[in-house]
RNA sequence: GCGUCGGUGGUAGAGCGGUCAAUUACAACAGACUGUAAAUCUGUCGCCUUCGGGCUACGAAGGUUCAAAUCCUUCCCGGCGCA
């Protein structure tokens, strides 16, 4: 079971601050979720990401399933145990997965949108998923085998996986997908919300596992409100009187939706319950959902950005492989409290990278989540405080000025 | 000393008469990354350039040829074998 209670609001905004309950602990929000998408929180041990003050960590229901496979992970209790993380946690459906291993696959394609994209997908080659009103078919990216995904079967391993949240089955469109696609799409995944609702109810009679739908509508205003009243709607309904517990918001955006697209679905949405975006998680996006009434993120960015060298601070980005920082004897981040920057300096993590070394990888990780869960807990407390906008203004002007 | 094999761009190592400023890998120098196909991917990587091209280069110096990193001669340097 899921509690949520709304401790402030932000006037003149749809941000608040609140608190998630769930049976491993509690989440303040806005918060942060640490991506462990094969049950690892990439070069992190759990102990790494206790130590991080992480509060929540999110595993794949593709990756898991096709390894170990969900029964293993059942067995060991559930993705969370098995990776000795104790903590609240959620699993994402494989509905990216749609996405990323569909139309995404091979082109330069990324759920951001520039704008630059061609929406002519005639050429694309190597897709390894095909979406249907059934389900998915996904060609496994491991060995090239065949697997359908339905919303029944995504609730089925999703329960096996055992997190706290889990998010039904949808389809994350291309942001290069037209207008009639995407509201077809829509119809589909709705179809699908209403299959993962039955399918949930009949797996976990007793909720122990809490169910958010996914909205989705491409960059499409008039489709994203429809898609926002039409999932919340599936909370009054004979057939699913509780509804979902809280709502995914999913697909394709341009930088500058995450202003304002996003606040029109959390401007329909039920208030009472999370609202979670799925996959963002840079500074200025994070700052621009939380106005717009998101209460939970989660992303790779960090974790993936941080293997490739590049570290956040308040200054901006640096890339740690640049040939400045071989001999600059001092911390990634003058200041910062995190582990690797109490006790390494950027000569030493410019080395362990141009050597190839995992210690880099890891050290990197550490600090860029400690960045990023400080930086949406702070948040938090500006919204508290009533000084989100000042300081939001602050720290956008240091992070990305030139 | 004789014989033999070899000396190519930061490194290793292709090339063996024209399509070679020279395959490839690594290194180097930058960039990208937003529900993880990702410890990945992209670009640059002799000098100059009005981006058309120009110039200098494959141990050194000569030579053959319309044309040489590629063939010949001598020299220098290194490996190996025999004295």
């Amino acid at each position: 079971m899921l509690k949520f209670t709304i401790q402030k609001k932000l006037e003149g905004t749809l941000a608040r601050a609140g608190v998630i309950e769930t049976a491993h602990g509690e989440i303040k929000t806005p918060a942060f979720v640490v991506v462990g998408t094969k049950a690892t929180v990439k070069a992190l041990t759990a102990e790494q990401i206790r130590s991080l003050e992480a509060q929540v960590v999110l595993a794949n229901t593709y990756h898991l399933y096709l390894q170990p496979g969900e029964g293993i992970v059942e067995k060991a209790g559930g993705f969370g145990p098995f990776m000795d993380w104790h903590g609240p946690t959620m699993t994402d459906s494989g509905g990216f997965q749609a996405f990323s291993l569909g139309a995404a696959f091979g082109n330069s394609v990324s759920k951001i949108a520039t704008g630059n994209e061609v929406s002519d997908k005639s050429a694309t080659v190597g897709q390894l998923a095909k979406v249907t009103d059934e389900g998915v078919m996904f060609k496994s990216h491991l060995d090239g085998s065949k697997h359908l995904f339905t919303p029944e079967s995504s609730m089925e391993i999703q329960w096996k996986l055992g997190a706290d949240m889990i998010f039904a089955f949808d389809e994350c469109t291309s942001p290069t997908a037209p207008y009639e696609y995407q509201k077809k799409s829509l119809a589909r995944t709705y179809e699908w919300a209403k299959r993962c609702l039955a399918r949930h109810e009949q797996l976990d009679p007793e909720k122990k596992q809490s169910l958010f739908g996914v909205v989705q509508g491409g960059r499409f205003q008039e489709l994203r409100e429809e898609a926002a009243r039409s999932m919340g709607a599936l909370a009054a309904t004979a057939d699913f009187p509780e509804g979902f517990d809280g709502y995914g918001i999913g697909g394709s955006f341009t930088k500058e939706d995450i202003g304002t697209a996003v606040g029109w679905v959390n401007a329909l949405l039920p208030e009472d319950k999370p609202r979670h975006l799925l996959g963002i998680g840079e500074p200025l996006d994070l700052f621009n959902a939380v106005e717009a009434g998101c209460d939970l993120f989660d992303c790779i960015a960090p974790t993936r950005m941080a293997r490739h060298g590049t570290l956040h601070t308040s200054a901006g980005r640096l890339n740690i492989r640049n040939a400045k920082f071989v001999d600059q004897f001092v911390p990634i981040e003058e200041g910062c409290t995190c582990y690797t920057c109490t006790h390494h300096t950027r000569a030493y993590l410019a080395h362990l990278f141009r050597g190839d070394e995992m210690t880099g990888a890891t050290l990197a990780s550490i600090h860029n989540l400690h960045f990023i869960l400080r930086l949406v807990e702070n948040i938090r407390e500006s919204l508290f405080d009533d000084t989100f906008h000042q300081y939001k203004k602050d720290f956008l002007e240091g992070y990305y000025k030139k």
